[in-house]
DNA sequence: CGTTTTTGATTAATCTATTTAATAATATAT
DNA sequence: ATATATTATTAAATAGATTAATCAAAAACG
């Protein structure tokens, strides 16, 4: 392979010592106007691109930022990556992608990883409730933020940045929507209950139960594990219980295509039989026949401000300072619900 | 930041040179075995990660690649991306990921980018048929791997390596599936034809058309740019003029995705008034109701094999042999064209 | 026992770029 | 003209690791 010109290249077909070709290079007094016209002509000549691995060693900062995704083909993760790197683009870093497929032990070897290549810092998005890992990165002040999940670690809540959706509200507004379309006994479905996600929608939820006056029944209430599987396969049974539910509030809508498929495969409609509300507004829920109502999460701009807060903290270096952003949910209305069919009716 | 102990530091620690703590940790001769334990030992307990900073400056060896994507949301890069980081990181390097937006100014600039930041090699995603930028990489013997899309400049015909869908056959077999159905007038809707994937699959189309006899109309072939609102209008317009087509050959599945749109939005049944298919089998296609008639690729292996062929030139330095992989597409049929309503006809 | 070989460990050089301190060369002031 | 200040330039140290060259001590050999 063929290198680039170096420093030391300049250096010596300028005449010049290699001191001289940096200081002219980064625009620093120093030098001459003559002999810095004289290198920076030869820098285009040669195309010389600075050795950033060179660059980094000394000032021990990569313009790199780690991205730690479950999987970056799941339905959530594209857009946030997206986000991210556009963002970091914009203000000069890179990003490097890892998945753990949900395992503890990848998020372990990826973070070990990522600081071993020198990334500047990392921005989470697959952090369990009791994950082990962020108390490491507290006790070393490395620089992180989590994205869309946050840790319940009591210890670290005040230690940690984070951007995610207010899930709490999720699950209320999700629940109250069905209130008021006449529902009374409704299947939550939820993600996985190691997650701030699933947890705090299902106490959003379950609190809506509670202030309408709606069953409560935790027989209605079935960890799903963010799995379109497991999705379907709750549905099939609930279907098959006699006071079944009418409505299903699954917690992603990943899970809710689960749902509407069990429920279709029992020649049942929606909305007409069975009312379904999901949670993301992925693309595939808009799909003209899917019309799937959802309480939307702005992917794109989480990963936006995730980058911003992650910068912010590497450059400014103010430890101190914790950002905690937390953003509105939004009730996507469409056809799943049967709102367009009788709109509210209490 | 704290920072991690060095090999100084164990030196130090140790009262050994560097260069014993280098050879005890890469398990090189030269080094007692009482001092190599005591060496470990120290690692170990001081948590001990090698800089890879460091490593990358002597080894010239980053173990990172770089992936070039035109955007990491859309239907075809996560998949992509995720075979590509998983086979990586098995083989024990890591991933860059930039986005181009399709601007070709934006892969040179990810290009410079990532070479300055030292990776291994790049696997491009986003090269089209007359890429200026492959034969800089040629020139400088800088490994690379194009998936998906290839140059099409001659020059360059026996100096690049990819991993594509035989494109040609995926044009040729999706008009076959139409004429074995019965129809005569097939729209197609091409993507970007300055990309070899839309050129080579309009080829391979069109010689099916002509090899079957059926109507090679000029008319009926337009460029939608791989964008799916173009698709939506561009069948709008279809749909009104008087001797409409009676299949849509969208050449992915997000146009066709598109095309549905503006059918459905006529009042038209799929596939009772009009055949549809896609090219690629993203998730959507398969969500019942969509139950879309498609040519499959295999992103994920694509991603897997491009890795393999790129760490292969990096580690074995064989400049000399190029690799081509040329994949068999694969036709799923749903409901979208009618084969499970009247079959094959001829 | 003296010489050669092997072993274990160290010093020095290297990778590329930056930074600090030292030196050389001007220019200005007295 | 001498002293001082200013500017230009370079040598050396540094970042963290590897590799080559070197050296001393121990082991092997005739």
């Amino acid at each position: 392979m063929k290198h680039h010109a170096t420093i030391k290249d300049i250096a010596r077909m300028a005449q010049v010592s290699a001191t001289a070709v940096s200081m002219a290079l980064n625009d620093r007094p120093g030098v001459s106007e003559k002999t810095r016209q004289k290198i920076l002509n030869l820098a285009k000549k040669l195309d010389y691109q600075p050795n950033y691995v060179a660059k980094s060693l000394i000032s021990k900062r990569s313009y790199t930022i780690g991205l730690i995704v479950n999987n970056i083909a799941d339905p959530f993760s594209p857009e946030l990556a997206l986000g991210i790197e556009k963002k970091a683009n914009e203000l000069d870093y890179s990003m490097l992608l890892c998945n753990t497929d949900g395992s503890l032990e990848k998020e372990k070897k990826s973070l070990d990883m990522l600081r071993a290549k020198g990334v500047d810092g990392v921005i989470l998005a697959t952090v369990t409730i009791d994950d082990p890992h962020i108390k490491l990165l507290v006790e070393d002040q490395f620089p992180f933020v989590l994205v869309n999940r946050f840790s319940m670690d009591s210890e670290l809540e005040n230690k940690m940045d984070y951007v995610v959706l207010d899930n709490y509200a999720c699950g209320y507004e999700g629940v109250k929507h069905f209130y008021r379309l006449g529902h009374d006994r409704i299947a939550l479905i939820t993600g996985a209950l190691n997650t701030s996600t699933a947890t705090v929608r299902t106490k959003g939820a379950i609190q809506a139960l509670k202030d309408h006056g709606m069953d409560t029944d935790s027989k209605l209430v079935v960890e799903c594990g963010y799995v379109r599987e497991k999705a379907y396969k709750a549905t099939k049974l609930f279907l098959t219980i006699k006071n079944r539910p009418s409505a299903f509030f699954a917690q992603d809508d990943y899970m809710a295509l689960g749902v509407r498929e069990a429920v279709l495969s029992e020649d049942l409609k929606i909305p007409e039989d069975i009312a379904l509300m999901g949670v993301d507004d992925i693309e595939m829920a808009s799909l003209a026949g899917v019309d799937l109502t959802t309480i939307s999460q702005k992917k794109y701009e989480m990963g936006v401000m995730g980058v911003e807060i992650l910068i912010n903290k590497i450059e400014k270096a103010t430890p101190d300072m914790v950002n905690k952003i937390v953003l509105e949910p939004k009730l996507i209305i469409r056809k799943s619900c049967g709102y367009h069919l009788r709109g509210y009716v209490r």
